[in-house]
DNA sequence: GAATGTGGCGCG
DNA sequence: AAAGCGCGCCACATTC
């Protein structure tokens, strides 16, 4: 059963059952300061809740301490819908540009707060035409009478509630850890605006040991011509350059370059505007990369730095449980091109040392690299070298993202798995193309095309592997999350529940005694996704998964 | 002084 | 070794 909540210009919201036709059969007007305890009840009955965005109706339902099993995101739906080429055929992919398309393109935004919003203040943008979410749901079903977009949809929205919820809880953070590790590393904190004492004593080290008195380390033009003054021949200050170098001068510039870079993204201010009551709470924007991964519009969660994950500490009397989907994302292409080699050579263990087994590199390593490589579409190096040794081993696979990679040099669009849509090429890109096949072309014109056509198409080559391997992440978190819920009473402060996602990586924090449970039911959601997507095909979707008290014990 | 671009580096 | 995909964030430099 479906239940669409829509609110009315005067605060109140209607709620509209629809019977199996997506038609309405009873509907109710409820006061706004009804609507909590009229989704807590109706709530008993799983219905599915048909909302604009889960971004602007969920927080007020936490904060209340409801839950929700199951939703449809109108807002990150129509998104999907109105860009992929499965439902290109619908009224709803041909009509213009509706207020739906500005709701969605508000979705991706950042939110303006960190902070959880007050009990109503749920605000839905001002747009000059009627946003009936009945009608646009019945679009909705109309442009997707079945198949892979169903599930596609089904999943975003449910990776819009394990967002909001772990928004609301926050992932355990304590700030005393986190202050330890900064002092132990930078030194004291300094609150006059000044460097810390030990990233001070080696801003002072390198001005001495480069000749340099009034030298700002921070400043990349300043030390670029620093060092060059010294007779390096560099032409840039990236750490992997600066690492070839013999000069005193370098080793505490590559110190003071990492210890930089922890005070600046993750030090004291890190830690003031984003941990509260021992809790870290992220701002993750479902949907918010092309691929449909998440992003996050603030906090940096997708960029946690290894050295402060210690920070990451479980409750006394819980656990967190991390685990995170070992080679996804050649696995993934392992199913998407139905390569039975490549499924074998993963099948019970690590794929890269089968991949070394069978001969076709000499070590993990190589193995990695050549896969990735076959993945993101590299031209030089170890990497392409290795390729021709790939392609004889696994070529269903080889040639699917080879397939993809062609597509996009034409300009064509390329499909995941269940039906996300990569964008058209712009407008400037077809430009360029359309000049070099003119007559009058130069030779640097047709350079140009080329080399842009073949950005593009490393682009969709990768898009298919990405985008697919976000839906298996989405499907594994989708699943985990309704399997959790049945585990103690359900709720966010006494029962386990996701607190982080991290493209392939989710960690759960749970009461000590359900670890065990929790282990199994993360194993078994991993399992479920696998078979959504890619059915009885025999691939396999190993997980790494450690209960832990702190993160950084994890790996 | 605000907005935008660049270099650098963290993550998958 | 640091390219081949996708990001966000910081500080500095430049532009308006």
């Amino acid at each position: 059963m479906h239940i669409v909540l829509d609110r009315r210009p005067d605060g109140g919201v209607a709620a509209t059952e629809l019977d199996a036709a997506a038609m309405p059969h009873k509907a109710v007007e409820l006061e706004a300061s009804a609507l909590i305890a009229y989704v807590r009840d109706r709530e008993a009955e799983h219905p599915r809740w048909v909302w604009s965005s889960t971004a602007h109706w969920y927080p007020a339902l936490l904060a209340a301490g409801v839950r929700v099993q199951r939703c449809v995101d109108l807002a990150l739906s129509h998104r999907i819908l109105r860009t992929s080429l499965l439902s290109a055929a619908s009224e709803l992919a041909g009509e213009a540009a509706t207020s739906w398309d500005d709701i969605a393109r508000l979705a991706a935004a950042p939110l303006a707060e960190p902070s959880a919003p007050a009990l109503f203040d749920v605000v839905e943008p001002a747009t000059a035409e009627s946003l009936d979410p009945v009608r646009e749901f019945q679009a909705q079903q109309a442009a997707t009478p079945g198949g892979p977009l169903r599930l596609l949809l089904a999943a975003e929205s449910a990776g819009s509630l394990v967002a909001e919820e772990i928004r609301f809880t926050g992932m355990p953070w304590r700030a005393d850890v986190h202050d330890r590790v900064l002092t132990e590393s930078l030194g004291p904190r300094a609150f006059d605006g000044r460097r810390p004492a030990r990233l001070e004593a080696l801003a002072a080290q390198i001005r001495e040991l480069l000749g340099a008195p009034g030298l700002n380390p921070d400043s990349q033009p300043e030390l670029l011509a620093a060092l060059r003054r010294v007779g390096l021949d560099v032409t840039s200050t990236r750490k992997w350059e600066l690492r070839e170098l013999d000069h005193p001068a370098i080793a505490p510039l590559l110190e003071y370059k990492n210890l930089y870079r922890l005070f600046t993204a993750n030090g004291w201010a890190w830690l003031d505007t984003w941990v509260r009551d021992g809790r870290f709470r992220p701002d993750y924007v479902v949907g918010g990369v092309v691929t449909g991964r998440w992003a996050t519009s603030g906090g940096g969660a997708l960029q946690l730095p290894k050295n402060i994950r210690r920070a990451v500490v479980a409750d006394r009397g819980w656990k967190l449980v991390v685990a995170d989907a070992a080679q996804l994302e050649p696995r993934v292409l392992t199913g998407l091109a139905s390569d039975g080699a490549m499924a074998d050579a993963g099948r019970g263990r690590d794929l890269y040392d089968s991949v070394v087994a069978a001969g076709v590199v000499t070590s993990r390593h190589e193995a990695k690299v050549a896969m990735l490589g076959a993945m993101y579409g590299a031209t030089t190096g170890d990497s392409a070298r290795l390729m021709p040794g790939l392609r004889r081993a696994f070529p269903r696979a080889i040639a699917l993202v080879d397939h993809a990679a062609e597509q996009g040099e034409r300009g064509e669009q390329v499909v995941s798995r269940l039906g996300r849509t990569s964008p058209r090429p712009g407008a400037s890109w077809r430009e360029v193309q359309e000049r070099a096949s003119q007559p009058g072309a130069s030779a640097a014109d047709e350079r140009r095309a080329r080399s842009q056509a073949r950005d593009w198409g490393r682009f969709t080559r990768n898009f298919v592997v990405q985008a697919s391997a976000a839906e298996w992440a989405l499907c594994w978190m989708a699943e985990l999350r309704l399997r959790l819920a049945e585990v103690g009473d359900g709720s966010l402060d006494g029962a386990p529940h996701l607190v982080f996602f991290l493209h392939d990586e989710i960690m759960v924090h749970t009461p000590e005694q359900f670890a065990p449970q929790v282990e199994r039911l993360v194993r078994g959601a991993a399992a479920q996704a696998g078979r959504l997507l890619f059915g009885t095909f025999p691939v396999d979707f190993p997980l790494q998964i450690a209960t832990v008290d702190t993160y950084a014990d994890a790996k």
